[in-house]
DNA sequence: TGCAGAAATTGGTTGGACCATTGAACCACT
DNA sequence: AGTGGTTCAATGGTCCAACCAATTTCTGCA
């Protein structure tokens, strides 16, 4: 099966590795999921050694493009194509509020975007997918007597989904460990999230109505009053002085 | 709900260096372009094998922390915490119209909230630097009749430097490989980016006077007409058939 | 047939060796 | 003194061969 993976014969060998094996998956047809060869198979169908197969096959892996398992194997976890776009995005002090009032304005900017876009473009399924998880969500809200970080975060993530656009999706998805880091541990904030619960349910309204505008200014008071939450949080930190 | 109990990691060598690697940064205050221990050294004192210190390197290098220069030594590229976030992000697609379109979207939200951003918190020198950059731009823009990629890349790096929220720089940074991939064929579109020009002007004034809303909509209308020419260069391809 | 244990498979780690590039020290010639 | 080339040690890049650890597959017994 792995026949058409020829030698490398170039200098900077572990970028022309993963270029073969981009060249490979593509050829293979090979999606998420499905196993790719051994490093011991690569490094003698490359004619390099298992060292530099292992470079390259790391690079995949912090690009999360790649998931290997000892004992296993290596498997796809995204689909390759020779031109894709990374960026590695860093952020400074990852625990500190400020680097998550940073993440909450850039997601301020996408979801305003994406629920003026899916106002747009989404067709009726759409709509129907996002007003069900509108509706788990606000049952959630009334059995548990708050916020429910899981079927909020459905609920954004169908209406990425709806907007068209794939980028809006993968890159909140890829910032979504923070945001679920302090979801978990509210700082202190009771409710922390509460005021932002009827807000769902206006952007919906927004956007089944077609109204772009309406919808983007929707989304914007709702960031807004998480950004409040979170001020106040801190605030609440700064007094009891924790840690 | 269970995304606080993480798999055990029996082996995490590579892991472990890096966070020995990082702190070790923190301790001797370590900054940008310095340079750090040679791999040889850091694996006789952190006990492991040289390999397992090229894995963890290779990860940091693929993250944009790091540089390697062969011969001469491992330098630090960004500045390093114990607690980074990081969120590598590889977007699929790329160089057909859709893919285009898809990012000029992304940029539309981010470019239109760092303009509004910008208008609260740029101070003084960050204002005059954003000013400086648009005269250059306007001098190039008279002096060969058109559009010129590079200094309107840097006013807008300007703007986006100047909202605080080093974010919005790296995520358009990541991407300005695919913008500039199509500015340097415009499509057969004359004049690409001409009708874009005035708004350059506007938006500064705009942020100037710290006005957010009325930034954020000159760049909305900004990446308005940078999308018309867009689809006008698709109908021209269409029409001429090319490829 | 069912299942526990052995064997094979596969990624993870090690140590040692050599190559290619870099940069500094050195030297000869002008 | 300065210029240009040479030497040489340091450093990252690659390779090899073995072994470890987790997983999967096979085997043989009950």
């Amino acid at each position: 099966m792995t026949d058409l993976l020829p030698p490398i014969q170039t200098t900077a060998r572990d970028d022309a590795v993963l270029k073969a094996l981009a060249g490979f998956v593509r050829q293979e047809a090979l999606g998420p999921g499905e196993k790719l060869p051994t490093e011991r198979i690569l490094a003698e169908r490359l004619k390099v050694s298992r060292n530099t197969v292992r470079e390259a096959l790391t690079r995949w892996e912090g690009l999360g493009l790649v998931e290997r398992r000892q004992g296993s194997g290596t498997y796809l976890k995204a689909a390759v194509s020779p031109d894709m776009l990374h960026m590695p995005l860093t952020l400074a002090g990852g625990n500190d509020f400020a680097g998550l009032m940073a993440t909450l304005e850039i997601r301020r900017a996408l979801e305003s975007e994406a629920a003026a876009l899916c106002a747009i473009r989404a067709g009726e399924a759409e709509l129907a997918e996002i007003e069900r998880k509108l509706d788990l969500m606000e049952e959630a809200f009334q059995t548990r007597a708050g916020m429910s970080s899981d079927e909020d975060w459905e609920f954004h993530q169908a209406v990425f989904r709806a907007s068209g656009n794939p980028l809006f999706e993968q890159i909140i998805a890829a910032m979504y460990e923070m945001f679920h880091r302090f979801w978990e541990h509210p700082l202190g904030v009771r409710d922390f999230g509460h005021a932002s619960f009827p807000y769902h349910r206006t952007i919906f309204n927004r956007i089944a109505a077609r109204d772009p505008d309406g919808a983007r200014a929707e989304a914007l008071k709702l960031i807004a009053t998480v950004e409040d939450d979170l001020k106040r949080g801190a605030a609440n930190l700064k007094l009891s002085d924790r840690r």
